[in-house]
DNA sequence: TTGTAAGCGTTATCAT
DNA sequence: ATGATAACGCTTACAA
């Protein structure tokens, strides 16, 4: 900046105004600072303009997965959403894993973030001590809680286990089966669908977990434990994810199986392809462009300090049906 | 820091010393301040530290999409192992767009990033120019030149075009198809393959061009195209990712056609699902991996100055024969 | 082993 | 409208 300010003549400060606000100079020298710029190739160093203004511009976000377009998609509209306001996202993969995150959430505190995108509610007091310590906007997504450690948005994953379970039973099922992928909201759709399903008319429930994350071989390997080992011979099975859905669907066909006759399956996420699928499948949507964008708009209304939001806001989820159920 | 100095009664240097290389300080010293560190709480300012060290600790990538997992597992990759050497990811998706990708490498430049990852060689000019001058390791993934910004991994995609258009010919196909979606090296795998093609035996090569991304849809709405609009009775259709050609897959069991009898399909990518199609998917396989992990060890031998990285490395590509052609 | 002093490249506060 | 000066919180000589 001092040397851009030596070939405009004007002084360091002057460039430094220039940049942040061009109104505040005069539009001769803006142009002779402009031309100087153009002639260094400068480009001004953040950090320092960080570290001088308390203010770095820079959002931190945590998910489990940065592979899984459920979490991916979400960061996707957000870190758009956070960039019209000129904000960059410092993005890290924690892998479900609390302690991990803990290292995350310091490492990415020292970075001297402006607000924190963190996926779900559970974290380790640790974490939430620091983030508490920041004295920045926290938002938490992907599921609500009525004590969020700053602001929360998501929907309730019990409500949606308990929403495709009257959809089980409203459609008659007797028997119910479960695939869920080692996550812990899918764990909370599985037991609440699991009791809901069993308190009402519901038999009984056959459960498969799969042991890491969720993929079509681990659905068709699902399907296969259920109808092979388990015994599953007809109705509706519920899946953590579209994924996995699929991989029941594929597994099915392959098997020579009618769906919805013979089997009928429910996905979750209602991601891109589910409408494609053949038959298209039933499955519980999320709207996860409005989740990324919302959890932006809180974290920006919190920064401007105009509109104080709400803590908590609830998006829900819809039960879409189609043809697999 | 100078808090914790005061607090274990040391200077602030020392607290310093501690943080960075505990071997330097006694260790009683080392004792008292670590309690301090405790006590208050501190975490340290990396904004700050960077600053003054000229090391931010920080390596920007660009990608062109966050969501799809082509690129999102690279990303995955090269962050776990640039992690191991204390390295933390700025990340943005530029969407294909050139011109976005220059403002965003402006942007990440003006954070004092350690090492640049950019995916592909095609960069406006001005990008090329800010690159260089920032005179830090850059690489470039998912293809290769012989004359690189300045550290290139990837792979032939014109060979690998040809290599699947050999792999037809050889099958004694006379009847191709192609089905890209809108990504520059997709259309470079598509005109190789298609050159090479009917250069050899090949009679006629039908294609089609998705608009948008690669999609399940897209897929399915493409071989419509294709048969219904086109004409196309027979062949082999080379897709330009595993998720477009698991679209074909779907829409030819909906039109009830025999794969490979009457339709042979060849995907790009071999993505995990792509074993577990029905048919399973014959497609090219790239080791995503090891793209991402080479990149990461690229950027890091520059970084230690230890060994001289080579500037391009060729990871090759490979055609993974299944039931689907 | 520890401390002092200078400096990293900005922004913020006051003057002028 | 512009400039001088002091932070911002660290690291890196250099000194003790």
């Amino acid at each position: 900046m001092a040397t851009v300010g030596r070939i405009a003549g004007v002084s360091q400060v002057t460039v430094s105004r220039a940049l942040s606000d061009s109104s505040k100079v005069s539009p001769l020298t803006l142009k002779k600072i402009e031309d100087a710029i153009k002639v260094t190739g400068f480009v001004p160093n953040a950090l320092a303009g960080a570290l001088a203004s308390q203010q770095s511009h820079l959002v931190s976000a945590l998910v489990p997965s940065l592979t899984n377009i459920v979490y991916s998609s979400v960061v996707k509209t957000f870190s758009q959403r956070m960039r019209e306001f000129g904000y960059q996202i410092l993005l890290s993969e924690t892998g479900f894993d609390l302690t991990e995150e803990e290292v995350f959430v310091s490492a990415h505190l020292s970075r001297q973030p402006d607000a924190v995108l963190l996926t779900g509610i559970q974290h380790s007091a640790q974490t939430r001590r620091m983030l508490l310590g920041a004295g920045i906007p926290i938002v938490e997504v992907w599921d609500i809680t009525a004590s969020p450690i700053d602001m929360c948005v998501g929907f309730s994953h019990a409500d949606a286990g308990r929403a495709v379970a009257d959809f089980a039973i409203d459609a008659g099922f007797a028997f119910a089966g479960t695939v869920t992928a080692n996550d812990e909201r899918a764990k909370l759709r599985r037991d609440s669908f699991t009791n809901r399903f069993l308190q009402n008319e519901g038999q009984s429930v056959f459960a498969h977990d799969c042991p890491g994350a969720a993929s079509m071989g681990a659905g068709r390997a699902a399907l296969a434990d259920l109808i092979d080992n388990q015994g599953l011979k007809s109705g509706m099975v519920f899946c953590s994810s579209d994924v996995l859905a699929q991989g029941l669907l594929i597994e099915a066909h392959a098997r020579g199986l009618k769906m919805p006759g013979d089997l009928s399956i429910v996905g979750f996420g209602d991601q891109e392809f589910a409408k494609d699928l053949e038959p298209a499948l039933t499955t519980v949507r999320v709207d996860r462009e409005l989740l990324g964008r919302t959890a932006a708009d809180a974290i920006l209304a919190r920064i401007m300090g105009t509109e104080s939001p709400q803590p908590v806001s609830d998006l829900g989820f819809e039960i879409v049906r189609r043809m697999s159920a």
